[in-house]
DNA sequence: TGTACATCAGTGAACGCGCGTTCACTGATGTAC
DNA sequence: TGTACATCAGTGAACGCGCGTTCACTGATGTAC
C-alpha cells in the first residue's frame, strides 16, 4: 500500500540507519537485506523501492555512519571545541571499542571495503579525508601544510588500526585489546609533537581533496 | 579412495595454503568451502577429513599466513638481518599493498576477525605479538622494556591500519591510497625516535631508516 | 614374499537454509477536475 | 468541497544460486599373518 511522502522518507532513513548499525556489527557481507528490512520494520522488497541494490544501500549506510561519527567527533563539549587530545581520548575509549554499533564506521569495516563496490570505497575515502582535515586543523589550523596533512593521515590510520586490531583480539585476549588502546593513546602524541626536521617536507605533495 | 599418508599430508597443506590465499583475497566469509576444496584440487568433502569445520580451517589458514609473513619479515637479506627501517619499507611497499594474497594476513582481515570464532582471534593475537616482539627488539634489543613494547605495539597497529586503509580506498582513489603509504612511511619514525619522558635513559637509539 | 583385509582420505549427492533480486499485486495517498 | 483515478511505497511469493555440513560409498594404502 502506498504511504505518505513523509512516511516514505522516514522509512528510507530508518533503512539507512538500520543498515549502518547492522553492517558495523556483523560486517557488510555478514548481514542480509531481509534482516535489514525486518529490523527497519519493513519487508525486504521495500528496500528496492529506495535503493537499486544492496551495494547502493551499503554505500549510503557507510556515508550515514561516517557523517554521524564526524558530527560527534567535532561537536563542542562544555561550550568549546574539543582539543586534539580529547578527540583521541574519545576515539580510543573502551566504550567505543566495545560498542561497534556506536563506534567508528571506518574501523568497523576497513578490511572489507576494498572488496566492495567502488561506491563504498568512495564513501570511505571521503570519511577519511574529513577525519584527516579535522586532525590537521587541530595540529595547526593557522598553517595547514603538507606536513600537517601527512601527520594527520598517519594519526587517522593509526586510530583506525588500533580500534580494529583491539576488536580483533577482544574475545581471545581482552588484556591485549586494552593494551593496544593504552599504548596508542600513550604514543600517538609523538606523531603530532615531533619537531620538523627541515621546515617543510618536500617529498609528499598534498593532493587537494575533492569534497 | 584412500591415498598415501604422504599424499594426505600434502593435500592438507595445500588446503591450508589455498584457504590462506583465498581468504585474504576475498575475505574469510567471502570464500566458500567448495571453492577452497576445488582450488586445492579436491572436492569440498575432503576438507572435512582434515578439519572439523570451516572455522577451524580459517584459524589454521590465518596461522599459516602469519607464520609465513613473520618468516619473510625477519629473513636475512644480503647476509644480514634487516633493520627496522627496512622492515617498514618492505611492509608499506605498493607491491605488498596491491598483492593481497602475498601481503600481511592481519591487514587483510583485521576488521573481520572480531566476528569470527575465538580460535581465529587467538591466532591473530599471536601474530600481533610476534610482530610487536620483532619491532621491540629492533628498537632496543639490549634494553627491552615496557616503553619499547608500547611503541612497537603502536607501530604494528599503525602499519596494519595503513595497509588496510590504503586497500580500502585503492579502487576509488588510488592517489590517496599511495599517499597513505608515503605519509605513514615518512611519519612513523617519530614513534620510534621520540626521546622518552621519564622511564628510560633519554638516548633511545633512533633506528636509521634506509631512505 | 604373497595374500587377506581393515583403514580411512577422498567422492559426490543430498540436507536445510539464507542469499540478492524480481515481480504481480495491493491500497492509501495525493492530484485533477 | 466532493468525486474519480493515477501514482507508487510496500507486500510477499518466487527465482536461481551458493552456503556449510553430513553421509553412504569407493578403493588404494598399509598392515597382519
Amino acid at each position: 500500500m502506498k504511504v505518505s511522502k513523509e512516511q516514505a522518507a522516514q522509512n528510507r532513513a530508518k533503512l539507512i540507519e538500520t543498515a549502518s548499525r547492522l553492517m558495523r556489527e556483523r560486517g557488510i557481507d555478514g548481514v542480509g537485506v531481509a534482516e535489514i528490512g525486518k529490523a527497519a520494520g519493513l519487508t525486504h522488497g521495500a528496500l528496492y523501492a529506495h535503493f537499486p541494490s544492496k551495494d547502493a544501500l551499503a554505500a549510503e549506510a557507510l556515508a550515514f555512519g561516517l557523517e554521524r561519527g564526524h558530527r560527534r567527533l567535532t561537536a563542542p563539549r562544555n561550550g568549546r571545541l574539543p582539543e586534539l587530545g580529547e578527540l583521541i581520548d574519545g576515539y580510543l575509549s573502551e566504550e567505543k571499542r566495545n560498542d561497534v554499533a556506536e563506534g567508528c564506521a571506518m574501523a568497523a569495516s576497513v578490511s572489507e571495503i576494498g572488496r566492495q563496490d567502488t561506491a563504498v570505497g568512495e564513501r570511505f575515502a571521503a570519511g577519511l579525508e574529513q577525519m584527516v582535515n579535522v586532525f590537521a586543523s587541530k595540529l595547526d589550523w593557522q598553517h595547514p601544510s603538507a606536513a600537517q596533512r601527512e601527520r594527520a593521515l598517519t594519526m587517522a590510520v593509526t586510530l583506525i588500526g588500533a580500534i580494529s586490531a583491539s576488536r580483533a583480539v577482544m574475545k581471545a585476549q581482552p588484556e591485549l585489546a586494552d593494551e593496544i588502546l593504552h599504548a596508542v593513546r600513550h604514543t600517538i602524541d609523538t606523531i603530532a609533537a615531533q619537531p620538523l626536521a627541515s621546515d617543510e617536507p618536500t617529498a609528499v605533495p598534498a593532493p587537494t581533496p575533492s569534497a
